[in-house]
DNA sequence: CTTATATTTGCCAATATTTGTCAAGACAAT
DNA sequence: ATTGTCTTGACAAATATTGGCAAATATAAG
């Protein structure tokens, strides 16, 4: 299934004409690897996202929030106390915060 | 670090007079198991957790509301982004129930 | 203090998951 | 048909997770 951001990267990419084979040799990552993480098929590693925001020139701070808003909603997917559970996180950020 | 489902856990057990090795030997696990979930040194699996609840005569919903809470944490847990995201997956979820 | 019982901790092996490579195939443009 | 891009699946290597054991530490009782 798709990603938030998967879909994003391909975007960037797309619009500024690279190829996967570009990304994937900066990235130092066979091609099928891009081809994937864009699909949504594998998770990107978290220490690769800055590298590639460099290379796509996308913000590296939004590319990090699409990531871990995947990862959170691969948490919750299909599940019933999906948003109770939200809640109470939040609640506990907003706290850790003061 | 302390969890949230792993501090209820060890409140309902030891109100209960319940040993580790009572909970342990039921969950069919080593005592050392139960007492690194209790201190949130361990995730217990998510199959673990409906049992536990009959073990501790607990909600079972309750139970697991905490263990995603727990897991949600840990993804976003030092992140700038953590709030973003987090409002990003409500809104997905709430869509995705319409 | 000494013993007995309960809990915690560190370490290890087994298992499971993740990551990347490679090769083959699909698809489009020419 | 040939070329170039992208996709897919099988596989191996690297990494992470799991549970058990045994030693260390606490806690309680005598």
């Amino acid at each position: 299934m798709a990603t938030q951001f998967g879909d994003r990267i391909r975007e960037l990419r797309t619009k500024q004409k690279m190829l996967l084979r570009h990304v994937a040799s900066q990235l130092d990552v066979d091609t099928s690897i891009i081809s994937k993480i864009e699909r949504g098929d594998r998770q990107i590693k978290k220490e690769q996202i800055a590298v590639l925001a460099e290379i796509l020139k996308a913000d590296k701070e939004e590319l990090l929030t699409l990531w871990l808003a995947d990862q959170l909603y691969n948490v919750i997917e299909g599940e019933p106390m999906a948003d109770e559970a939200l809640k109470s996180v939040s609640k506990k950020i907003k706290k850790s915060k003061l």
